[in-house]
DNA sequence: GCGACAG
DNA sequence: ATCTTGTCGC
């Protein structure tokens, strides 16, 4: 029962996968980092997942995976919507990656359970929140310059970070989401950022997912 | 009531 | 998220 599309329902769940994330340091870096996400139509969800050799950001597998709409979007229950596409996307590669990169929030959220660490926890694997704008809490303007990260601070945590991921450019949300800290959360983000905004894996997984949804 | 609000 | 042309700037 990860999945439901009751929202009381949704609360309990959120907050038993809060209650078993586990934020500590990565072992060691990486080999393998696979980028999520979903493009949609009037009906149907489109994921994309791109598992990249962490060293040279070189692509290994790419996968796809198509299905209907069950749940609408709701701010708070994004997981409920993209999550259980998400699910099935990762367990139809044949590599097993290192972490997941995942487009939404980690632990900032306001039970605790974004999408990066729900699927994070039910999959075992270590995952990291980078989202294009936040979902909760308060932080202040980075430096200009790439790199440069504030704390995202929510009821007086710290529960991710605003991160610089290319200079004069809008910060991208950072958050842990399992099996990591939010310094190997930001450390692997902007490894993975190369020449754009987003990392690298998300933004391929955003352009195959957005292809394959064209072609429905 | 008003503002905020991942994708 | 998605609907969309041109346009400013490196």
């Amino acid at each position: 029962m990860q999945w439901t599309n009751d929202i009381s329902e949704a609360v309990r769940i959120q907050n038993e996968i809060a209650e078993a994330v586990r934020l500590t340091p990565l072992i060691s870096e990486p080999e393998t980092v696979a980028g999520m996400d979903v493009a949609f139509t009037d009906t149907e969800a489109v994921c994309a997942v791109v598992v990249m050799r962490y060293k040279d950001l070189e692509i290994i597998e790419e996968g796809i995976l198509k299905d209907s709409l069950l749940f609408p979007y709701i701010p708070g229950y994004l997981s409920f919507r993209e999550g259980p596409l998400m699910k099935k996307a990762l367990e139809c590669l044949n590599t097993k990656p290192d972490i997941l990169l995942i487009d939404g929030q980690g632990i900032a959220h306001p039970r605790g359970a974004g999408i990066a660490t729900h699927i994070g926890v039910l999959t075992g694997l270590p995952s990291v929140g980078c989202a294009k704008s936040k979902l909760v809490g308060e932080y202040e303007e980075p430096c200009p310059e790439r790199g440069c990260w504030s704390k995202l601070l929510y009821e007086g945590r710290t529960v991710g970070a605003a991160v610089r991921t290319r200079t004069e450019v809008k910060p991208v949300f950072v958050s842990p989401g399992h099996l990591v800290t939010l310094d190997d959360a930001i450390r692997v983000v902007l490894h993975c950022s190369t020449k754009y905004r987003l990392p690298e894996p998300i933004r391929r997984a955003d352009h195959l997912s957005r292809r394959f949804k064209n072609l429905l």
